[in-house]
RNA sequence: GGGAGAGUGUCCCGAGUGGCAAAGGGGGCGGACUGUAAAUCCGCUGGCUACGCCUUCGUAGGUUCGAGUCCUACCUCUCCCA
């Protein structure tokens, strides 16, 4: 089915990241031709980033493995004046040093998938570059960028694009910061063609018409040939949000979310998904994930584990991967005992004089919000010490409750674990 | 500058006659059924030292036995006119 003679853009058409190309014959061509180098924007609102952002991270790694040249591009200026979007969004102003913190973590991870120069490697030329558009963007005069790029920008076609379009109409405010973000982002293109000979801009599907912009820029600035590439737009077959859940974003930070968790996260995955999941997310061969697709009813939940396993080797390391995968497998298929669930240490002596229910479990564990919550749970029957329900809110944990092996297991529902230890 | 509206349970949307811990959704959590899935059904969805107490309807005052509801000022946002 695949109509690429290059590997890179057949990879990434044969695992479902594209969703439209710009003159996919001739960026095809120039890919075979010789090496492309192509970048992704991020935000740096946080200080990690979340499971949202993984699609274009893995477009990143294909580009690499397949000798091309990535550059993911932070968005350093444009995070210090405060995305607006979202009208109701707290507009907190970053700091210079929040915004270089955040850089740090982010770049811990984009490091595990894409080799950097100076990471080991002798120059190479598809080693992965991390540009920060605060680097140009910050030294921009109002008046100069008016006269250089703006000239070019038409607002009668600004106003045309669907993302300017909706708000329009449905009568939200839409600022002229916000208004602008298009003509920055077209011209950090433009800036990113000059400094690295930059010709591609990846993004999701809503970014579409923010590439084409910079396209455009970059025909009439220098008279480039560029391209866009974007990525469909990830929800789950239910139509949810990827990368949320109840205990917010899914980051990729290991002391933001625990390996465990997201091996967790990933094993919940709908059936409907896997496929596409794993494709995506996991850098499994597509003959194998034919395989694991073509399995039915209850043995999905095989593929589950190796897209668990997989996605979470990728960002964690294979090691931490075994082990989550080890803890579920004790924990929910044995029903023993997995040291390695996440564990809380009281001192011994506490333990000794007893600790309440709804304290342990509000308090020391967290699993539950509140001592009225913890109440409300045991109505219900979700809160388990050791594996057997809580019936009375006034029991009391002592060191008779340690089992065998050392601990309390405290349980919320039948998938949250925390283990208490004495020490 | 003039005029008309809006801000509600710190996740979101949204009802609300002066007696309100405040309808209804969505979302989330728990239970049942399953396969750690989806769908479906049931329960819960301010806090606490809990038959009571405290804090909540943009902010600050006021009227009232009693205010989300009435009055005043202010803040923010939207729309229309200039």
């Amino acid at each position: 089915m695949s109509t690429y003679k290059s590997d890179f853009l057949n990879i990434l058409s044969e695992r479902g990241f594209i969703h439209q190309v710009s003159e996919p014959d001739v960026l095809d061509a120039r890919a075979v031709e010789g090496t492309l180098t192509a970048y992704i924007g991020f935000d740096c609102t946080a200080a990690s980033l979340h499971v949202g952002s993984l699609l274009p991270i893995m477009m990143l790694y294909w580009l690499q493995q397949t000798g091309h040249r990535p550059i993911a591009l932070m968005g350093g200026g444009t995070t210090r004046v405060g995305d607006p979007s979202g009208k109701d969004e707290s507009r907190r102003i970053l700091t210079e040093d929040d915004i270089n913190n955040n850089l740090v973590g982010i770049r811990a991870i984009f490091s595990k998938f894409l080799k950097f120069e100076g990471a080991g490697g002798n120059a190479d030329k598809s080693n992965a570059i991390m540009a920060n558009n605060a680097d140009w963007l910050n030294k921009l005069n109002y008046i100069d960028f008016l006269r250089d790029v703006g000239k070019h920008f038409s607002v009668n076609r600004m106003l045309a694009f669907d993302s300017v379009k909706m708000r329009l109409e449905r009568q939200h405010e839409l600022s002229f910061l916000e208004f602008n973000y298009m003509v920055l982002q077209a011209y950090d293109f433009v800036e990113l063609n000059k400094l690295y000979g930059c010709t591609v801009q990846m993004g999701g599907s809503d970014q579409w018409g923010n590439i084409v912009s910079g396209i455009d820029l970059g025909r009439r600035m220098s008279g480039a040939q560029m391209f866009a590439l974007t990525a469909p737009l990830l929800t789950t077959s239910s139509g949810a949000k990827m990368g949320k859940t109840a205990a917010g974003a899914v980051w990729l930070n290991a002391d933001m979310v625990s390996p465990y968790d997201y091996w967790q996260y990933w094993r919940n995955t709908e059936d409907g998904d896997v496929a596409r999941f794993l494709k995506l997310f996991t850098t499994l061969p597509l003959g194998e994930i034919a395989k694991l697709a073509a399995l039915q009813g209850a043995e999905i939940n095989e593929a589950k584990k190796v897209l668990a396993t997989e996605a979470t080797a990728l960002v964690h390391g294979r090691a931490a991967a075994d082990e989550s995968a080890g803890t579920a497998r004790k924990t929910f298929e044995e029903g023993t005992f997995a040291q390695s669930l996440p564990t809380v240490e009281v001192a011994r002596a506490t333990l000794e004089q007893g600790i309440g229910v709804l304290n342990a479990f509000a308090e020391l564990t967290s699993l539950v919000s509140s001592n009225g919550d913890a109440r409300r749970q045991i109505k219900a029957g979700g809160l388990k010490v050791n594996d057997a329900n809580v019936t009375d809110e006034k029991m009391m944990l002592t060191a008779k409750d340690l089992t065998v092996d050392g601990a309390i297991k405290l349980s919320l529902g039948k998938k949250k674990h925390v283990l208490i230890k004495p020490v």
